[in-house]
DNA sequence: GGCAAAATTTTCCGATCGGAAAAAGTGGAC
DNA sequence: GTCCACTTTTTCCGATCGGAAAATTTTGCC
């Protein structure tokens, strides 16, 4: 009587898998069952029947739960999704770095032989803001995290105020809105710039302007 | 009562959005109730009420219907989630990280309130290996970038000899494979780690094609 | 207009969700 | 060992889900 597509499991598997997922990310995190429901709005024990499968969340509590966890509903659903050489490694010693400069920045490509991660890490040296030359802001694709780890920076975004980094301080935003870094005051500045989606498209876009 | 974080929308609210959303989305496909009902395994009633934001199916079911209507349920929580936004921006200053201590980690998230962006950036503060229990390794879903902000580090990965990090080095690793980390020597040290919430762009424009 | 067929909504009720509180682990300290 | 604090599980029960079928609305056609 019941016409499934193929591949669909029993309801009953199906909870138990989603169960050991949560339960697996929530112990990745450190939280404990407490901690989860208190961020997510859930009883404890509702967090604790639905990780052992005893117990399927109505979509919205199960979007809050997520949301308590951290971690995107869609990721929860999606089985698959490793597009990087599963176990793969890769480490990035000083003076190995592929060295990549241009008239304001001096960027150094962390891993520049891996291909197809979805993150792509930089190491930057800015120079003060006076000493740069710009003619827009730059933007592309994807998200952008931006760590300070020497000096001070001051990171400029398309119809923003400017943003004063200290050192150990950090700035997370949509790299489609335009933004530009320069080192704050007389002194240069050490960056860790991580992208999200490849070099690749931002390059071609960089590219099809000139 | 309900002390839910800002930004959380009440429960009616997110029914009567998806429940429109997803009638919006049956129309499209010139579907009728009882096709859906028929296509998805629940009843017509059933979908009925969820389209009028008068019920919450569990998750298993909403997945079911998801299937049914021929969309991914990734989709169905992306256009109105509390999802990073276009053009978003967070800064993230000292002394406002939500600190989580577990056994052997002592991290800061650097966004807490940012959910569901592409990339998790935390900062952690390691203890030499000696002082730590560890039972297994760690071992999730996605990528993890590991930049050594002060100290030595060692990371041990599973099936792997453990990889010594030097101050402003970096190590990129696929999260499947097991790892952990801890400070090289007697003296602790300070780690920046940025990881992807797995799931990839790859496999969004894959299920798009057709 | 009336009529029939199809689509949708409402009703009813058993099954299950989901929270509060009690009970049962789980260490760690003494 | 006992005690204590913390985490997890179990219990209980009101609230809600979810399906079958009846009732209602809508659509098409004469």
């Amino acid at each position: 009587m019941d016409q499934l597509a193929p591949g669909v499991m029993a309801p009953a598997d199906r909870r138990a898998r989603m169960g050991e997922r949560l339960r697996q990310i929530r112990h990745e995190r450190g939280l404990t069952l407490a901690e989860v429901a208190q961020r997510s709005g859930l009883a404890v024990s509702t967090v604790s029947k639905v990780e052992r499968g005893l117990m399927a969340l109505t979509y919205d509590r199960f979007s809050q739960l997520a949301d308590g966890l951290g971690v995107d509903v869609a990721a929860l659903f999606s089985e698959h999704g490793e597009r990087f050489r599963p176990g793969e490694v890769a480490v990035a010693r000083l003076g190995e770095f592929r060295l990549h400069e241009t008239d304001n920045y001096a960027y150094e490509m962390l891993f520049p032989d891996l291909w197809s991660k979805a993150m792509t890490p930089m190491l930057g040296t800015l120079r003060p803001l006076e000493t740069m030359r710009f003619d827009r802001f730059v933007k592309h694709a994807g998200e952008e995290f931006l760590f300070v780890v020497d000096g001070r920076v001051t990171v400029h975004l398309e119809d923003k105020s400017p943003v004063v980094l200290d050192r150990g301080e950090s700035i997370y935003f949509d790299s489609g809105r335009g933004h530009l870094y320069a080192a704050a005051g007389t002194d240069g500045a050490r960056i860790l710039v991580v992208c999200t989606r490849g070099f690749g498209d931002a390059a071609k876009e960089e590219a099809a302007r000139y």
